[in-house]
DNA sequence: GTGGGGGAG
DNA sequence: CGTTCTCCCCCAC
């Protein structure tokens, strides 16, 4: 436990348990997490033991020199189906099967979406002969492939992500409607169906960016004096998408296409009034903007049939907000742990023994060396505790607690989330206060 | 800026 | 599990 890295794995661990145990006394919902040293691979072993676990993958995360494979990252990742891996989407695993197998990847020409499963794994990939990042970069590279992907690819094969935890935005990029059909291939019935779409498009477009602004006097601010509606955010682009019924095969079945074409213009400013009537915006921007962008996407008067029609309000550009999205923001939570955490980094010498109480709540990983069992505890060398008692008490301070500053406006209350030991005196995170009472029962039973 | 590709959830 | 709907980022032009 003098390993940092076994230190920073038990203490997520112990915080992942507290916000599970949270989440489901607070909002009644399970969840399950997985913890490890990137996005990567804890997203990965997150998916395992669903719905309402936790799992950390635990050391050793490098192999010996010796054998490549005596480390659980690389005994873990290697059995997974290359599709599976997130970022390795199925253009990308196809181009991978069909090099690991030197011949097209099987299609299964039934289904529309998914297909193949010739199941190459991650391990073939990574082990074929001559396999490097160039090597990746050569057979995956093409029109509207970024560079470096190979170098993207390789890293993902052996455990490597240094993909940030980003914050959420205030509002999307990005507002879109559509809907797909059985068959549409009639100009009455484009309109027909672009007006639905165009009335639920403002619909979002107003639940969405728009902010219940409410002026208030300072003495009384639980009266408002009135409520002003304002703007977000404004699409500059509205862009209409269509997706034409791809061709009948010379055999007979269908082709997987998922080809969208599109055409865009200027979000006319209309759209953004507060005076007009509802109604009678929708019914201009499906005359003015949508049924010319159709002409102009499809030419032709007909012969066309289309499977798809999407609506989008693009290119957003914020407008200056003072009041930041409170409840979406979530970095201000970080900020405040990194305050509260800072007195127990696990860099820092502590003189306080109450380190050694924290372990991981649970601790397994899947797969194992010889690839024959597909399920492995490798937690001989570190304490399992599977269903923890680890359990904050009821008397907890909710508006101190970690989940609390979630919710919390108030930056001062940052290095309030410590919890005290009445035994010891020994001062710690609120969720690893359950574990530091399993310590001292264990060594009173020594 | 426009239109398309690939991907996540 | 597969499909649908929504959203994201990147790229060439």
């Amino acid at each position: 436990l003098s390993d940092p890295l076994h230190l920073r794995l038990a203490l997520a661990s112990h915080l992942a348990h507290y916000l599970r145990t949270r989440l489901a006394s607070d909002m009644g919902y399970t969840a399950t997490v997985g913890v490890s040293t990137n996005k990567l691979l804890s997203k990965l072993v997150g998916n395992t033991h669903k719905p309402n676990a936790q799992t950390t993958l635990v050391p050793p995360y490098v192999s010996d020199k010796d054998n490549e494979t005596s480390d659980n990252v690389t005994r873990f990742l290697d059995t997974y189906e290359i599709g599976k891996i997130p970022g390795i989407g199925f253009k990308t695993a196809q181009k991978l099967r069909a090099h690991v197998l030197q011949r097209p990847a099987n299609i299964d020409t039934g289904l529309v979406y998914g297909a193949t499963k010739e199941h190459v794994s991650v391990r073939d990939v990574r082990m074929y002969p001559a396999m490097s990042p160039d090597t990746l970069e050569r057979i995956l590279r093409g029109p509207g492939v970024p560079q470096g992907i190979g170098a993207r690819i390789w890293s993902l094969l052996n455990g490597c992500d240094e993909t940030e935890v980003g914050q959420a935005r205030e509002t999307p990029r990005q507002i879109s409607i559509e809907d797909s059909y059985m068959r549409l291939d009639t100009l009455d019935a484009v309109v027909k169906e672009l007006r639905v779409l165009a009335k639920r498009l403002v619909e979002r477009m107003h639940m969405d960016l728009l902010e219940e602004d409410e002026d208030r006097v300072q003495d009384a601010p639980s009266v408002p004096l009135m409520t002003a509606k304002r703007w977000l955010a404004h699409p500059r682009t509205i862009r209409l998408s269509t997706r034409p019924r791809p061709p009948q095969n010379p055999n007979g079945n269908r082709n997987r296409s998922f080809a969208r074409v599109s055409r865009s213009a200027p979000m006319p400013s209309f759209v953004f009034s507060l005076k007009d009537d509802i109604a009678s915006v929708i019914e201009r921007l499906l005359c003015e903007t949508l049924v010319p962008l159709f002409r102009r996407l499809h030419p032709e008067k007909s012969g066309w049939n289309l499977t798809l029609v999407n609506v989008a309000a693009t290119n957003m550009m914020d407008t200056a907000s003072e009041k930041g999205g409170i409840g979406r923001d979530i970095s201000k939570m970080f900020k405040q742990q990194d305050e509260v955490l800072r007195q127990w980094k696990v860099e820092e010498e502590e003189e306080e023994e109450p380190a050694a109480a924290i372990v991981p709540v649970q601790t397994t990983i899947t797969g194992d060396s010889s690839g024959l069992s597909p399920k492995v505890d490798y937690s001989s060398d570190i304490a399992v505790m599977v269903g923890s008692e680890d359990v904050p008490t009821p008397s907890q301070e909710v508006e101190n607690s970690a989940v609390g500053m979630w919710a919390s406006d108030d930056e001062s209350k940052a290095d309030q989330d410590s919890f005290c030991c009445d035994e010891c005196g020994a001062s710690m995170p609120t969720f690893a206060m359950g574990a530091h009472y399993r310590w001292h029962r264990h060594r009173y039973s020594e």
